[in-house]
DNA sequence: CCAGATATTTCAGTACACTGAACTAAAATA
DNA sequence: TATTTTAGTTCAGTGTACTGAAATATCTGG
C-alpha cells in the first residue's frame, strides 16, 4: 500500500506537468489556480502572501493564468488599486475535464458503501498531506512570514 | 468526489514541491527517480529517453539526484561507456518515511476488507491518471521521440 | 588493427521564473 | 488639501535547467 501511494502521488505529478506543459502554466501557477478555486476570488496582494512570492512575482503568475484562460483580472470596484483574480467559468474544471470524467466513471463502478469508504480515505489522505507538506515547509524561509 | 480529486491531486503537487525544495531536487529529478524505483537501474541514456531529455540534461538530473543521496551512478561493467543510475537503499522510502509512517497508520484505521476497496480504486486511479497523461502528451513533441 | 558507431560528459548559449527596487495610481490620514 | 501609506506593475539582474554541439572514451564490424 505504501507503494501505491507512491506510485499515485508520481502519477499525479507526472499529470500536471503534462497539464501545465500543455496549458504553458507552472506548478506554481497551478497550486494558485486551486487556491483561487477553493477559497474564491483574491487580490493579488493576498495570493502572493498565500503562496509565498513577491508581489512582483505574482503579476507573472497571473498573466501566465489569464493568457491560458484560466483566470481573470477584474478591479476591485471598492478599492481601485487592488485587483481581484478569478478563476474563469471553471477553467480548472474544464481542463480536467477529461480527468474528472474518467474519474467519476471509475468510481461510479462501486457501490455506494464502497464510494463512502474510498471518499472518507481520500478525504484523510488530504489531511495527511497537508500536515506532512507543513512539516517539511515549516524552518523554511518564505517572504511573506519575514 | 471530483472536488475531492482536485483536492487530493493539489495537496499531492504541494507536498513533492516541498520535498523537492527540502532536497534541491526537480519534479523531473523525482519522476526519474521514481521510475528507476519502479523499473530498477537504468543507463543514463535509457532514463533520458524515458523521461524525454537531451543525454546533456540526464547528466543534470543524475547529479543532483547524487547529491541529494538518493541514487548513485556506476559503470556498467559490461560496457565501461555506459553509467548505471541505481536508487539508493531506500532513499526515496527514507525522504517519504514521514508521510509513508502516516499513510500506513490511516489506512491501518480500515477493516481488511474497506482497505481492499480502497487498495483496488487506487490502483484504478493510477491507470486513469496515467492513461489522462499520455493523452496529453501526444502530439507534443519529445526530444526522444524525434 | 582501424574506422565508424555509441554512451556520456562538458560547455556555450538560451529561456524563463524569481527577487528587489523603482514607479504609478489610488486610498487613508492629518 | 497635502502627506503618507498601500496595491500592483515594470524592469534590471540573478539563478538554474534545458538544448545542441563538441569532446572523450569505449565498443564493434570489417
Amino acid at each position: 500500500m505504501s507503494d501505491l501511494g507512491r506510485e499515485l502521488s508520481t502519477a499525479v505529478v507526472a499529470y500536471h506537468e503534462a497539464v501545465g506543459a500543455h496549458l504553458g502554466v507552472t506548478a506554481v501557477d497551478q497550486r494558485a489556480l486551486a487556491l483561487i478555486g477553493r477559497h474564491g476570488p483574491l487580490s493579488a496582494g493576498d495570493l502572493a502572501k498565500r503562496i509565498g512570492l513577491t508581489p512582483g512575482a505574482v503579476t507573472g503568475v497571473i498573466d501566465r493564468l489569464e493568457r491560458a484562460g484560466l483566470a481573470r483580472r477584474d478591479p476591485d470596484p471598492e478599492d481601485r488599486r487592488r485587483v481581484v483574480v478569478t478563476a474563469i467559468g471553471d477553467g480548472f474544471g474544464r481542463v480536467f475535464a477529461g480527468l474528472s470524467a474518467a474519474m467519476g466513471e471509475l468510481t461510479s463502478r462501486y457501490s455506494p458503501e464502497q464510494q463512502e469508504v474510498i471518499a472518507d480515505w481520500v478525504t484523510r489522505a488530504i489531511d495527511v498531506l497537508r500536515e506532512q507538506t507543513r512539516r517539511l515547509t515549516e524552518g523554511s524561509e518564505s517572504p511573506g512570514t519575514r
